[in-house]
Parts: C-alpha cells; sequence; structure tokens
DNA sequence: TCACAGGCTTGACAATTATCAAGCGATCCG
DNA sequence: CGGATCGCTTGATAATTGTCAAGCCTGTGA
C-alpha cells in the first residue's frame, strides 16, 4: 500500500481525527486489493472479516431471498461500507459484489473493534457514520414504502439532476441495477420511463434530458427528509 | 423522578456501563410524563430536542409523504428511540405517537452529545446500539423488498409465536396498526388472513392460532437474516 | 465481416395491491 | 336502552407491478 493511497483513506471524516499510532495499528494485516467487475466480495451470511473501503470503481451492497435479489445501496469512492457489521461481531448481514473493477482496502475487523476502544476520536465519529448510515437506510425504507416505482424514479432523476449540475445527466449505473436500486423490474423501469415522457423526461441512452423540472416535482412531489442532497 | 424508575433506566445497556456523575448529568433537566394514548410526540420534521425513553406503555415511529403515511416501527418498554437523531443534531427523521397510554423520559439531545463525549463507555455502548438499529432498518428494508404481502404477515406470525411460546398467540396491536407495520392496507391484512387458512392459521379476533408451522414456513420461507428471534 | 451475447424495450397477460363502498359487530356514551 | 363510532371484513373494481416471450440494437470476438 503506497503512502499515497493512506494518505486518502487517512483523509476520510472516520479516520482523519484518529492518533497515528492507533491508525497503523489498525492498518496492521489489512490489504488493498483491486478486483475485476462483477465479482462477489462476500455474502450476507458470512461472518465479517474485514470492514472495506473502497477506493476506486464501483460496489453494489444487495440482498437475497425467496429466490429474489434487490439492491441495497450503492458505494462511490472514496467510502467504508459494512462498518455496523465489522463492530458487532456477526454476518454481514448484505452481500457485496463490484460493478466495476474496484480498488479495495480491507482492514480486519477485530483491529476496528480495537481501534474503537482504544481511540476516544474513533469512537465518536463511529457514532456520527453510524447515525449518518442509520438515516441513509430509514430514507430508502420511507421511500419504498410510500411512493409507487415511477415516483421513485421521479425523485432519483430530480436528485441526479441536482447532483450532477448541467441540463442533462447522465445514469451513472446500468438500467437494470437502477430498476433494482428502485426495487422494480427492468421492464417496468423503461415503462415508468415512457410514463414520464408527458412530464418533459426524454430518455437516450443513459443521457437523460429534464425539459420540465415543475411538472416532474409536481408529480415526485419531493422530500427533504427522503432526497438526500 | 423516583429512585425506581431511574434504576430502570440505569439498567438499559446503553447507560448501564456510565460513571454515576456522568449519568446524573445526563439526567440534569429530564423529566418522565406521562402521555394518554394516541398523541404525537413529535413529527418527523422537528429539530430533535430529546433522546426519549419508552419507560411504559407503547409507541409507533411512523412516516408520512405524498399523504400516505407508514409505520417505520413499534416501541416496547423499557427502550431508548431516536437515539441516532438525538447524536447528530438534526430533525427527528421519523414521527412518534402513543399507541396505549404511555409514560416516558425525556433527555435533552444536548446532554446525550455531551455524555457521548465525556463518558467512553457511553461511547461505546452507543456504537453498538447504533449499530443493531442499523440492522433493525435493514432487516426491515429486505422484508418489504424482497417478499409480498402474504409472506410478510406469514413471517410475522412465525416470529410472533416463537416468541410468544405457547401454541395460540396474541396480536399486541389492532391489526390496522400490523397492517401498515407490514406496509399494506387493513382490507388486504384481512385477504391475506384468507389466504393462509389453508395453511393452518386461525383467526379469532386478536387471538391466532397456527395448526400447521411445517406448512406456514414452506410458504413463508423464513430467514434468519431477517426475521428476528 | 458476421454471428452472438447482452442490455434494453415492447406487448400480452397474470399476480399483487389499492380504492371505494357497504355491512357487521362490539364498545362507548348520552 | 338507543344511537353513534370504530375496527374489521367482504365484494367489486382499478391501479400497480411482475412474468413470459419476442424483437431491436450495440459491442465483442471468432
Amino acid at each position: 500500500m503506497r503512502d499515497s493511497e493512506k494518505q486518502i483513506v487517512r483523509a476520510l471524516p472516520l479516520f482523519s481525527g484518529m492518533l497515528e499510532a492507533n491508525f497503523e495499528a489498525m492498518l496492521a494485516g489489512s490489504f488493498l486489493q483491486r478486483f475485476p467487475a462483477t465479482v462477489v466480495l462476500f455474502s450476507e451470511s458470512d461472518l465479517t472479516d474485514f470492514l472495506h473501503i473502497l477506493v476506486d470503481g464501483q460496489v453494489e451492497l444487495f440482498a437475497s431471498a425467496n429466490n429474489r435479489e434487490g439492491t441495497m445501496t450503492l458505494i462511490k469512492p472514496v467510502a467504508t461500507f459494512v462498518l455496523a457489521s465489522a463492530l458487532v461481531d456477526g454476518a454481514y448481514q448484505m452481500s457485496a459484489r463490484t460493478l466495476t473493477s474496484s480498488q479495495i482496502l480491507m482492514i480486519p475487523a477485530e483491529n476496528i473493534r480495537v481501534a474503537m476502544l482504544a481511540d476516544r476520536d474513533f469512537a465518536h465519529k463511529a457514532v456520527l457514520e453510524l447515525a449518518s448510515c442509520y438515516h441513509g437506510v430509514v430514507r430508502a425504507y420511507k421511500n419504498i414504502k410510500l411512493r409507487t416505482g415511477v415516483e421513485r424514479l421521479a425523485n432519483y432523476l430530480l436528485v441526479q439532476h441536482r447532483r450532477q449540475g448541467g441540463d442533462t445527466l447522465t445514469l451513472p449505473v446500468e438500467k437494470r441495477t437502477l430498476a433494482s436500486m428502485l426495487g422494480i423490474t427492468p421492464e417496468n423501469l423503461s415503462r415508468a420511463f415512457s410514463t414520464l415522457k408527458p412530464y418533459g423526461v426524454k430518455v437516450d441512452g443513459p443521457k437523460i434530458d429534464l425539459q420540465n423540472i415543475k411538472d416532474l416535482e409536481s408529480l415526485a412531489k419531493p422530500s427533504e427528509l427522503i432526497d438526500t442532497l
């Protein structure tokens, strides 16, 4: 692991206030690895061996039951994932796979638990990070429980539009992955896009043009407490 | 606040390891109050003033959007709720109402944040509590995303059956609340019970009899990672 | 170049869930 | 007691979503 990569991780809020000695001790036994696309990193029922940090690429957290599968969330660099699981010494609860070739730092979960007991600042940052992740899942839960598929898509597009800034937005993932994230089938995602055409949504492959934000918002009814900037 | 009530709170894992002085300081400005049934304690967009601890009664956390409403979770005594919100100084993210007459201890959120910085053990326990709450919402999210309404009901009944031990179980909440928790309408809950009749589910008001666990399980396909004991 | 695989779309149909309306039975209260 | 309210149920119908099948388009590799 190069020093430049170490600095990238160190800059994350979660680690930025740690004592140097504790940070170094935590990294003992960790390794930075590159995975190709479409590789399953771990399964939801596996015991949590590592805290993962996505340094580069894209990772999907998903879950399975009843022969069905659904995306829980998408991870973008640089960010940690499965922190909660690493802290409690149980199963991962979610499965993970790479969507693209990805570089991932894996820190033994045991080290994380030791660091939490040893380093005050890390414990405090872990509290804030967990609270933030908690509210993230709460938002996802509200989203799927209180909105129809078309509404979820409309709100997703509005959020992406604000995030990306320009007047046309580009979907950051394949449509089938977007469908799974929205909790619908790929077929219904296609139909949802058709439904949104009268609201000024122009689709050209992964490029989306929102030509009537007002109308789209009147359908989507965005909520500050669900749709993150 | 009586000493006996203080001891009940002190016994919660979250507080049990705190230094006495920190525990007392945290309680400054808190108050124990009794609310009648059906009272809204706070709304999801309100700023978080208090950590709440349900000492007696029953509380529902719910959310609203689009003129729709859904139960997020039910709180049973003795337990804290909205810990994550109290720790980050933002909106509650969920609304709360009493389902029955309830006794609730309210601790100023500011005190909680101070306690986290001052008391190591409390910070560590907060990490564990938050991780556990996080996995709780993850399970709820998987449940609604990967199962149909009938499957969710079947699994709910199996969990209640194991929890309550006897051969007949009693629903702990009104059926309309159960419906909202399962993410379906009261009408469809009635129909879901009818659908489960061939699987040995006998309904008599709030009393449910499971006469064929095997068949019910084959339909429910329970999962350790979703259905908590 | 051409065949092929994979992602996406569309159509037809089925399953799931919601909505609206009506009615039943228990409880509460004047 | 009588009337009203409320929770629950049932029926009829509509909206939403999923499944299966087929076809289109693009990029890839023989």
